[in-house]
DNA sequence: TTGTAGGCGTTATCAG
DNA sequence: CTGATAACGCCTACAA
């Protein structure tokens, strides 16, 4: 099967000089050849590649890079955790764009810590990476903020950089919560609880303050008894549910401010067979399949879109230099009501409290 | 903030001689103190790293690895689709192993097309990676094997190579699924059907057989009607559990040979409100957050540690060279038994129709 | 149409 | 301990 090159020996990769003594022509020719630039007589060409073929030469990206002076070919992407479905979605939409252009992606996880981050992007740099989208850690902004006044072109995805000034790509996190929780205002309800995650992650306060929002919008106070946060995992999620539930004036509904929160919510309610009794609207913060089907309402995150708008704000920055000015791009997360199955509000037996 | 370097100017990035000439010395004495290499006077080192500092000099990792001649710290891993998490989760254990040894790794998602796999496989090879892991497509395996034959370290997951001798990562899936359908044998069962997903797949047919492997050693013949294959998705999953239902003589047991195949399988049942009645193990190709939860048991497939192995296995053949032989590592699929609900099989109220 | 000279940023070799 | 000088593989000029 192996053509040529006897396949067992490693001995060297064969370079532009090999294949030029191989031909019998001078290393420019060959070097025309291998970049498909004109004048070059047509045996001579075949000559050339025939050669090329033999000896299996492949041209260094490296050599090439470092002659042309330009920056290569290279882009960095610093995710959190390329097997969090988010983060690998987002990843397949960076790709999507970058590698018609010619451009490969080296990727790396850092589970969120900042020290991780900062070896990730030195490790980038040195490697000549042409622009970097980063998930960024929460704590590293500082090391981020020095790269970026070092030129580097950098993108950040479903996070703001701290007091920074640099192109930025998120999900209508606030907007598309307050859109929400309006929606369960419009259908009646006024004791509407919400759960949220770590309040730390940009994200998540987003979304709280998208709910508080709807309902100062609406001349409601927040009972803060239905705002749960720091609720990151489906268990907890799932325990707080239920708290809810056993709350002297239990909501007439919850809305979950996350996928991983959605899915404890609805199993909690399915459990306590409360599931057509409270109305609740959960983020689906990527494609799990339709396994999130709460009866009001969902709100989809993109994340592969994400990951592509990311991708062309970075290819455009590198065309404009760092001079331009900084870019902020915010993702729909598509509100999608269900009407089939909306679940009504109890008939008000009592006052509203509300002044 | 930005502590030097003025930040707007994207000039060009400061060489060594740069930094030779800030700090008045040579710039072999600069390339010493930038490797940490010994026989430097420590004052002079200190002003040489001063410089480096003031300057933001970054090591140029192309023409470091162009001097050195060997290959790069790069690393190339092919996989079918970033955004799918079993394939997430096995980039994500391949940069835990490599990281550490100062291995970056190119990531680049085929959608199993074999020709955009070519296309990956050849950037990469220009890109001079050191070694590729790759998650092959179906139909891509001669231009693996040409790569192969010209000396690339490539390591092979999920997957054997067609009629190649490659090292090879994947996990015990017809082994596994014969345990499974022998323990549900053990538990009485006689007629036990199988969802599997495209024969086409690898895997799927290694699945398949341990099915079979597990029949035969019972002496059970394998009924046509109980094996139905190309099931690709949770919708034909819970399509082909219904069928099953209905048939004139149904299955006790059920088989899902993929996650996404128990995804349907459960759902069906429960709406079938058999899930107590007909026994059923499924798959877990990845941590799914425990959302399987069938009540005879599940075979878990660790794909993290795929991934792993597979980046062990690079390192190791980027030590040994091309000669040294071939190897194939199988990672245990766990199945773990849920002895708290088994299903007992129907009692036998006609003869056992097998010979 | 073809070939020659010089340099990209780094490391290795060999003198001081 | 320190420093010139020659590679590395390729490309951009500039000749022939």
């Amino acid at each position: 099967v192996g053509q040529v090159g006897d396949g067992s020996r490693s001995a060297r990769r064969p370079t532009m000089t090999d294949v030029a003594a191989h031909a019998g022509v001078s290393l420019k020719t060959v070097s025309r050849v291998v970049n498909g630039e004109p004048h070059v007589s047509p045996d001579l060409a075949e000559r050339v590649r025939a050669s090329i073929h033999a000896l299996g030469f492949r041209r260094d990206a490296s050599a090439r890079q470092l002659a042309m002076g330009a920056a290569g070919r290279l882009l960095g992407y610093i995710q959190v955790d390329a097997a969090n479905p988010f983060f690998g979605a987002v990843a397949r939409g960076l790709e999507e764009v970058t590698l018609p252009h010619g451009f490969l992606v080296i990727t790396g996880s850092t589970d969120a810590d900042p020290e991780r981050e900062g070896v990730l992007l030195d490790a980038l740099v040195e490697a000549r990476v042409a622009g970097i989208v980063v998930a960024a850690a929460e704590g590293g902004d500082e090391i981020l903020r020095q790269e970026l006044d070092h030129g580097t072109a950098i993108v950040c995805v479903d996070r703001l950089l701290d007091g920074a000034t640099c192109d930025v790509v998120t999900s209508t996190n606030r907007a598309s919560t307050r859109t929400a929780v309006q929606h369960l205002l419009d259908l009646g309800h006024r004791r509407i609880a919400y759960l949220g995650g770590t309040p730390t992650v940009w994200s998540a306060q987003e979304r709280r303050q998208g709910y508080l929002d709807a309902l100062t919008a609406a001349g409601i106070g927040a009972d803060p008894g239905l705002l749960i946060e720091h609720v990151d995992t489906s268990t907890l999620a799932a325990a707080a549910t239920t708290r809810l539930l056993e709350h002297d004036a239990p909501p007439t509904a919850i809305v979950a401010g996350q996928d991983r929160i959605g899915i404890g919510l609805i199993e909690a309610l399915h459990r306590h067979a409360a599931q057509h009794e409270v109305a609740h609207i959960v983020f689906d913060d990527l494609p799990l399949g339709g396994q999130l089907e709460p009866p009001v309402a969902v709100v989809r995150q993109d994340a592969t879109e994400l990951g592509r708008a990311a991708g062309r704000l970075l290819l455009q920055r590198l065309d404009d230099g760092t001079t331009a000015p900084a870019r902020r791009i915010e993702i729909p997360a598509a509100f999608e009501p269900r009407r089939s199955a909306s679940i009504p509000p109890p008939a008000i037996d009592e006052p509203d409290r509300s002044p």
